[in-house]
This record gives structure tokens, sequence and C-alpha cells, in this order.
DNA sequence: CCCCGGCCTGAGCAAGCGCTTAGCCGCCGT
DNA sequence: ACGGCGGCTAAGCGCTTGCTCAGGCCGGGG
């Protein structure tokens, strides 16, 4: 775990300048967060949380990252609990429409839930450092924030409940504690977030198909 | 009278100041910190961390719910940080002699994976405020004592992983991906810490048997 | 041409932080 | 009886924090 460069001008933290396209993805992930200046802040905010935890993140330091002046970050965010919770809420509704728009409609249980996991779990290690700071940071939002994006967060609880009920109903899967399993599967695809490494040897997509597995394996589906 | 005694200074944020033994289990788990001042600022400092986070902690609150000024702090701990080092390795120590002593010699891979995982388990819902501040505020650790407690963690991993290298071996488990799964058995277990809840309908011990059947099903081992 | 409004900066305020210091209190052995 | 000492506190130092504010730069409409 690496201690950040000091700065190298008055703002500006290590990182080039410029912005080009080495992460196409990550780019995308905040194309309607505008303008320019408020993606570049939120962008910053999503490494620097990431990296240190919000609270001991700084203002200076995440403006600093962004190329700007501390006093910048308050034209486009009220406090830097809004720019937390702005990002809590975009990472959210992401996971949640990645996860139901994996499943297609017409296949079976084993198949859906495979299909959910593989892409939840795939987003949590792609994107890993927005997804530490949606699923491990969500105590630092005010109150109301918080109650929001728990609203969101019980709506990604029901769609894994619901594809393990449906597996349950149709005979295809063995749950003795149906609530208990859907809350160890999101738990085991969410930590994810926690200990997925971009320079270690698994991509993405490797520890979806791992965890696709894994899941229907706890669900007592038989391999075909 | 009016003197009030000096048990009830300024500081004292909440919480009535009598020890009593309403948690027998939690005390006990310090029990080798003395003297009994240095061992009410770690449970003070484990229920603050847990509950805010680190960096979110003054060393006030934290004096301050063991009943003391900010300065006795100081005596018995050289920084805020140390504290936090201290927490993090006995409650490592802990965690990993409770999963080494779980497992009986002489028993097959299956029943020692699953002793293994409910004890497991169990101390990250029964102490789930101490397994919260041990497995998510690692972050803050300086880099020497973060070295140091890592040493404790691959310890752990190698834990887990030879009773599941043994189960391979034996034929009693089919793993496609041994490091893979001990990854993913590890961080389903440490996530309890996240979302256990006291309060909840679920005890300690019907988690850690919840886990130790989905474990089972996930190293691929056929029930009885 | 000027002025307007959006974007940004330099300077800085009040509050709170981790930690230190000087000194008090009461229990100990002698 | 008393000196030493461990355990404690009041006070506060130096610094950083989140955030504010008066003003500067610049491109576009009148």
């Amino acid at each position: 775990m690496v201690f950040v460069a000091r700065a190298e001008g008055p703002w500006r933290a290590g990182r080039a300048g410029r912005g080009m396209g080495a992460e196409p993805k990550r780019t995308e992930e905040w194309a309607d967060v505008t303008p320019d200046a408020a993606r570049r802040l939120v962008t910053a905010a999503v490494a620097a949380f990431a990296e240190r935890g919000y609270h001991a993140t700084t203002t200076r330091d995440i403006a600093g990252r962004a190329g700007m002046s501390p006093a910048a970050l308050y034209i486009h965010y009220r406090t830097k609990e809004d720019l937390l919770y702005r990002i809590s809420a975009i990472g959210h509704r992401l996971a949640l429409d990645l996860l139901r728009g994996a499943q297609r409609p017409g296949s079976d249980p084993a198949t859906r839930l495979a299909d959910a996991v593989r892409a939840f779990v795939r987003w949590h290690a792609e994107h890993h450092t927005t997804a530490r700071v949606v699923q491990y940071e969500l105590g630092a939002l005010g109150e109301e924030h918080y109650a929001e994006i728990v609203g969101l967060r019980r709506e990604t609880d029901a769609a894994i409940r619901g594809v393990i009920e449906d597996g349950v109903a149709s005979g295809d899967f063995a749950v003795p504690d149906v609530t208990g399993t859907t809350l160890a599967v999101l738990s085991l695809c969410i930590d994810v977030a926690r200990w997925f490494n971009a320079e270690g040897k698994r991509t993405p997509d490797e520890v979806g198909d791992l965890y696709a597995d894994l899941v229907l394996r706890m669900v007592g589906h038989r391999a075909p």
C-alpha cells in the first residue's frame, strides 16, 4: 500500500494532467456528469476515497488531483459529503441496472443467476475503486442520503433473492435458507471490491466466471 | 453532593460509567490487557472505530467513552495508531488461533473445513465490532505494523488453503481453482463482520452453521 | 465597445485535530 | 511521617480541516 506521491506543483498531486484515453470504461462511467470540471472532480474523489477512505481524504487532495484549487470544488458540489453521495448514487444505480440487465427473460433460473452474478462480480472487479467507495464508504453519508441509498441496496437484494426463489420453486435449486443464502451470495460478490487487485493475475472476467460457478454450487444446482 | 465526583467530569460522552458484567465474552477478549485503564481504552476504541471508522474517531471520543480525559490515552498508548495496532494484532491472533484450534487432527477434510469455518464465522458474528475494526481498518495502520498484520493474514489464508488442498488430494472435494476458492471462502467469512447485526434475528451459531454448509457446497463436497 | 455570467483563484476563518506539558493526587514501602 | 511514583487532569500548542468570500479572467450578446 503506497503512500501517494507528494505534490509536484502547488496543486496536482502526481497524475499527468491530460485526460488521455487510457481508461475508456472509466471515462464512460461518469459520462453524464457535466461540466468537464465536475467530472474530473468525481474521478479524483473516487480515486482518493478508494485509496484512503472518505474521512482520510481532504478536499485539498481531491481538488489537487483534479488540477484545481481547493475552492473550485465548491462551485460544483455543495459539500464533500455531497460529492460522496453523487458517486454512491450513480454507482449503486449502475450496479443494479447491470445485475438486472444481465438476466435474459426467457432463460432458466440457473442461467439467470449465473449471468447476474457474473456481471455483478465483473463490475466490482473492473471498477474496484468505484465499487470500494460505493460499498464501503456509505457509513459516511448523511442520514437522508444514506436512507436513499439503502433503498437501492434493498432493490439489489430483492433482485438476487427473486432468482433464487424462482430456482427453488422450479426445483432447480436446493436451498434450505433463501434469505441467508441471498445474503451470503451478495456478500461474496460485494467483497470482491475489497480484495481485487488490478495488478494481480486474475482478470475481472475470470473472477466473474469463478464466482458464477461457486454461487451455483451454493444454491445446490447440479452441474450439467 | 455538589462535589459531583470526579467520575462525572465534562468529558465522558454518554454511556453509563459502570463496568458490571453485562458482556462476559467481550471482557474476556481483552483479558490480558493491563492495567484496567488500558483495557477500558481498548474496548472504548473498538466501539468507536467500529461505529465510525478509525479516521472519523477522535482521541477525545475514545478517552470520553473510557471515562477519562483526552491526555490519559497517551499514558497507555504512544499514539492513536498504536491503539489500533494493538487491537488489530490481538484480534488477528485470536481469530487465527480459533480457526486452527477448531480443527480436530484426526477428522476428515470436510469436517475440519466445516469446523474451521463455523468457528471463524461465529467469531466474526459474535464479536462483530472487534472484527469490523480488525478486518476493515487495517489500511490505517502504519507501514511496519501493516506488514506485520499482513503476515498473520497470510497464515490465516494458508490454514484454509491447507484444508481445501487436503480435501482435493483425498478426493473428498472437487475444486477446479484452489487459490480462487480459498480466497472466496475467506472473503465470505470475513464479510460477516460487515453485515452482521446483533439486533437481527440470526444468532452467531446459526450463521456459523449456515456458512459451514455453504462452504462445503462450494468445495463440491457431497452431503452425507 | 462593454458588461454579464460562468468558472476559477488567493487568502483566510473558525473549529477541531493529535499530541505535549506542568503539575496534582493518593497509594506504596520504609 | 514522608518521599517517590504511577495514574491522572487542565490547559493549550501547532497544525490541518471543511468551507467562504472578494475578486480576476475570458468568451459571447447587445
